[in-house]
DNA sequence: GATACAGCCTCCATCAAGGGGAGGGTCAAG
DNA sequence: CTTGACCCTCCCCTTGATGGAGGCTGTATC
């Protein structure tokens, strides 16, 4: 007979635990004194703690556990608990290994952004770029209908976009209303879909320029870029791009002053 | 303005769970009607709705989020926080995926069981064993005194044990007391330990019987086995090999009626 | 015998993240 | 004006414990 405190030790539970288990009529003490409320253990008190402790390892819930001390006295009887609980267990293993997966997404995503930004100086600069697959959606319309456009191929191809939005903009001027232009997110595998124009995006050597800030002051980016442009005497060609490092995130919207755009104008000599 | 019920439908939270966020100054509603008690939602709150929602799925506690969107305005900020959170999704998927080997080992064991009770006829027959590399601790002593010696083995060699438990015995009669045996488990591989021997069982023709039932019960086996052995005039050689397929499981300590050890001798022609 | 202190008791509250339901007030349409 | 849908607050329930208050009990020591 072991008092409460010495089959705490024993079972490796807390005292606490042990009065809760036995309010559960999970671990009943062999005896209870009942004048002074003692619980007293006894040794087939700690057999059964011990197959409580190998259960609640398992993360068996303390229902199922009595269920199972109730019901079964062979391991072989449980086979059907046992599948039904891993099946329950390869689920959250499942669902954490998604979760794992966006926030590493998340991570990759805002440190490429530092990395980005401590590259560059800011200043204009020529550059190759590699071709690029992409699904795009062609628009006319305000610059800021662009969202609209990259919600689509969010819905659209979800699973297989992989590295940064971007926007072709296919006018050779600024046009405030009814301008030209068609987002687009780089994708993984070809896959075509009603209404989407899927295809590979030409590279090339193109003058580039990172754009810290709010989208509309891009203007004085492109201004930068074209008085270079101009200088070096080379010929631009259609459309411009422009890659969105770091916009609005998928989380928080964050601060357009922190915004990073690259525009990205292709050139011939 | 959205009632509580549209701005359910558009957040995708339960009106309950909307209740309870507000409560809890997670998400609080553009207007309360004094007098009524309605809440009334606006668009500023759909976003905070849209971020709450993906911070949940990735499984942020309340009161993290309530952080996250007091402190932060931008995703770069949160890096910390995130990093610390993977961790944190990292362990229970690795707890996780420790779970389900432990069920996976159980359902196995038991699954071979059953198998091995199907296949068998309960009847004494010859064949082949393969060699097996087994650490095990030599006893003297009572037969009931094995248990310790598994016990010892377990601990020692713990992650390495694949296979099941069995027991050499080297007197070549049924000794009460004093019995000369050793309880072996195979291992995956070669480790020496203080106090074991770590070495290859050697394989080789032997004459086997299934036993179902309690320990007590092994002599009738051994009465069926040597009567076979008698009868073809075999050779036995010692050590004899209890292989216990089935007993007291890891879980529950069963029912030792449904008990199954195969009882392997020797021999040569 | 008194006292100190460890050990034990019950009862109540708390955590997270809501869910269920009772009992009662409110809104909009017919 | 009524009906039915909608909304409110308040309280209890879940799981698996943990923490604390206030009060007994048991044993050793002085």
């Amino acid at each position: 007979m072991y008092s409460i405190g010495e089959f705490s030790k024993l079972s490796g539970f807390t005292i606490k635990t042990l009065r809760f288990y036995h309010e559960k009529q999970l671990l009943e003490p062999s005896a209870v004194d009942p004048a002074t409320g003692y619980r007293y253990y006894d040794n087939a008190n700690i057999e059964r703690a011990r197959i409580i402790r190998q259960l609640r390892k398992m993360e068996f819930s303390l229902s199922d556990i009595r269920d199972i001390l109730d019901k079964y006295d062979d391991q072989a009887e449980m086979l059907d608990y046992l599948e039904g609980h891993k099946k329950t267990i390869q689920a959250k293993i499942i669902q954490y290994q998604n979760v794992k997966k966006t926030i590493d997404n998340l991570i990759k995503n805002e440190k490429e952004a530092i990395m980005t930004m401590k590259d560059s100086g800011f200043e204009v600069e020529e550059k190759q770029v590699d071709p690029i697959l992409v699904a795009g959606v062609r628009m006319k319309g305000k610059y800021s209908d662009c969202s609209v456009g990259f919600q689509k191929l969010g819905r659209a191809f979800g699973r297989y976009i992989k590295g940064k939005p971007l926007c072709l903009y296919y006018d050779a001027e600024y046009r405030e209303e009814d301008a030209d232009f068609e987002p687009c997110m780089p994708i993984k595998q070809h896959v075509e879909k009603e209404g989407f124009s899927v295809r590979q995006l030409t590279g090339g050597k193109c003058v580039c320029l990172l754009h810290k800030g709010p989208y509309d002051q891009l203007g004085r980016s492109y201004a930068r870029i074209l008085e270079y442009v101009k200088q070096k005497g080379l010929k631009m060609n259609c459309p411009t791009r422009e890659v969105y490092i770091k916009g609005p995130g998928i989380i928080l919207k964050g601060n357009p002053k922190k915004y990073l755009t690259e525009i990205q104008m292709f050139i011939s000599d």
